[in-house]
DNA sequence: CACTCAAATGGGAATGATTGTCAATTTCGC
DNA sequence: GCGAAATTGACAATCATTCCCATTTGAGTG
């Protein structure tokens, strides 16, 4: 299904794996490239963008978009999951939920739809945000 | 929940409705503003914006992103649903699922999450595009 | 290690969707 | 009809993301 494009291991692409583990929240491009700098770390906005593409691309890492449509990421857990986001503060939950997982693949087959993905994310405020 | 915004009926915001029910597909702001122009509507971009960005609000309409981010819109039935689409072609089937409502609610109590929302796309490939 | 070459980088310009501005127009209750 | 408030429109301004392309670098090869 993926077709794997040869990836070399750089500098700009550790720095970028190691600024993204340090991050509690999801972060965009740009702001990541902002913590690089000010970590130091001499990365290109353009470098940033590509690598966290790949890398989501790839599964490494998760993308979701914010409500205006900026793209966030954040490392996890590699093995598939979603979210639960608090809306207020933005403290997240990982969601493993082997009951959309089927639900959409049914729903995919039901339909006749090949190579069925799918997003899957959850809003809401957290107790402590009440 | 939804606090009401007050809104007035005005020629532009029926044209956009009525060019939106036109449509098959999703379509972005600037497409239907495109649309409107060839049909001789005479509506401003901006105003196709914050026409379409209210209907949404309001639940009107339905708005989904692309993969690129893009903002896209569509007509369809009012009552809450998601959708399954074809990655090549667009063509899009409605998903009226009471079991990924029940797993979502199910999943904002357990983690105390209050006024949980969802977004749920599925997209694969369809018969006819394989 | 020296050598080769495609992959990767950077950074500044270009793109393009979305938003902001604000005067002019329109809606609607009174 | 009147007037306050909402809405519109043309255009400028934002701003995330992509492009371009000369330069650097990773990683086999012998
Ligand atoms: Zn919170
Ligand atoms: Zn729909
Ligand atoms: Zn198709
Ligand atoms: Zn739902």
């Amino acid at each position: 299904m993926a077709e794997q494009a040869p990836r070399r291991t750089t500098r700009q692409r550790a720095a970028v794996a190691a600024a993204l583990g340090q991050c509690e929240e999801f972060v965009s491009a740009q702001e990541l490239h902002a913590r690089l700098r000010t970590d130091g770390e001499r990365v290109g906005l353009a470098t940033v963008y590509r690598n966290l593409q790949s890398m989501a691309a790839d599964g490494e890492i998760d993308m979701i978009r914010r409500d205006d449509g900026e793209a966030v990421y954040r490392a996890c857990s590699t093995d598939h999951h979603h979210h639960l986001v608090c809306r207020v503060c933005g403290s997240t939950v990982e969601i493993a939920g082997p009951a959309v997982e089927r639900w959409a693949d049914r729903v995919g087959a039901e339909h006749d739809y090949a190579e069925v993905s799918h997003t899957v994310e959850l809003t809401g405020v957290c107790a402590s945000c009440r």
